[in-house]
DNA sequence: TGTACATCAGTGAACGCGCGTTCACTGATGTAC
DNA sequence: TGTACATCAGTGAACGCGCGTTCACTGATGTAC
């Protein structure tokens, strides 16, 4: 066909954008290459002139992935302060909403991945390790700005495990969602509740 | 062949058992029924005498797996006490020990099928929400014995949010255990260290 | 600047393979008399 | 209790299909002169 180089990196971007959003969907062995060539707008024999496997854009599509994540947490962390919520608070709550719990092709990549990523190459894990700990870094900054000061190690901790109950609960909720709608809503409800005024986390209104 | 029908309920068992294993390790997409037939001691065509399809055999599979481990807990909240811990800190040091995290074939079903189970029908759906429910029960019972009764939603609340943390530091451990074995480990130490000292859920000592 | 040609992203058909599923057949189990 | 026969779990080969991957070909892009 011919295309320009600023095109062709262009597509392969499309290639990953696309293979992202099925990946956590139905997961990396629910989808195949022709889905994903058809989803980006293009015919299936052309997936070799950007990846040399299948394994391979799943490494780049977690290593995206998480770079965006993380760059989303970031920006969050540093938007001015509304409605009397802490950044910490409002994260939160749009983290265990119910709109988050619906939208798994563009929420967090970490529940939107985790398992699949148990299953990948120590590369494709690394990459994922990566995103987290910046994930946990700028988890610990907001709590470090917002609350009582624990000192760093402490606070890494704390990051940790909110961000452990945070992707626990969404996994769940959506794991039950069609099947008890009533239980994936308390799961939600339970960990906004139970992060918000359980932990000396927050200022100002706690209600969840 | 020719089976007795003891020996048929037997063999069913024995299919759903590998199963489960497999599912486990590789995801259900990631098994065939190939593999899961040459597990259990039989030749691929025998399946359809025992499940009309792989769907079915997948729910049968989350129905198993969830009782089970609804069953595992159940006897652990009425063992006797042992070194001053409590049910629940044993129980919580156990769940997030590395050998828990490396044996998923046979840890907690919830951390091992979460995820697949948010793909399949509404009715395995259900039978995970099921055993989900009892799970909660459970802990819940053993936080109202062993902390300060807070009441019973609140209580409830709390049984549901240590679970999600249990589970997310988990399946996160597992996911960066071959690419960052240094993170897997501290989200496994984080998860003890909050649980056991950050709530009131513990008598006695409380060193995670 | 204009012309000739090499590059290589994209096309679309094809490859072998393993998937879930079907089927004819076997023969011990379990029933009918 | 003994005999005749229906049942049906298990076998192993085969089915069509979609998978990941390969390949010959096209033609605009980008380079060399």
């Amino acid at each position: 066909m011919g295309v320009s180089k600023e095109k062709v990196k262009e597509n392969r971007v499309a290639i990953v954008a696309a293979s992202e959003k099925l990946f956590r969907a139905y997961g990396i062995d629910g989808v195949g290459l022709s889905s994903i060539m058809k989803t980006a707008g293009f015919t299936q024999g052309g997936f070799y002139n950007h990846f040399s496997s299948k394994e391979e854009l799943a490494v780049e599509v977690v290593a995206s992935a998480m770079a965006k994540g993380s760059a989303h947490l970031k920006a969050a962390a540093v938007a001015p302060e509304r409605n009397g919520q802490t950044r910490m608070a409002r994260q939160l709550r749009s983290y265990l909403s119910k709109a988050h719990r619906d939208d798994i092709e563009q929420g967090c990549p970490v529940a939107g991945l985790a398992s699949d990523v148990g299953r990948l190459s120590p590369d494709a894990q690394s990459h994922f390790a990566k995103g987290l700990n910046e994930l946990v870094g700028t988890l610990s900054k907001m709590i470090a700005d917002e609350s009582i000061d624990l000192g760093d190690a402490a606070t890494r901790t704390t990051a940790i495990s909110v961000y452990c109950q945070m992707v626990g609960a969404l996994v769940l909720s959506r794991a039950v969602v069609e099947g008890d709608p009533v239980l994936a809503q308390e799961i939600l409800s339970a960990g906004r509740k139970s992060i918000l005024d359980g932990k000396a986390l927050m200022k100002g209104p706690t209600a969840a």
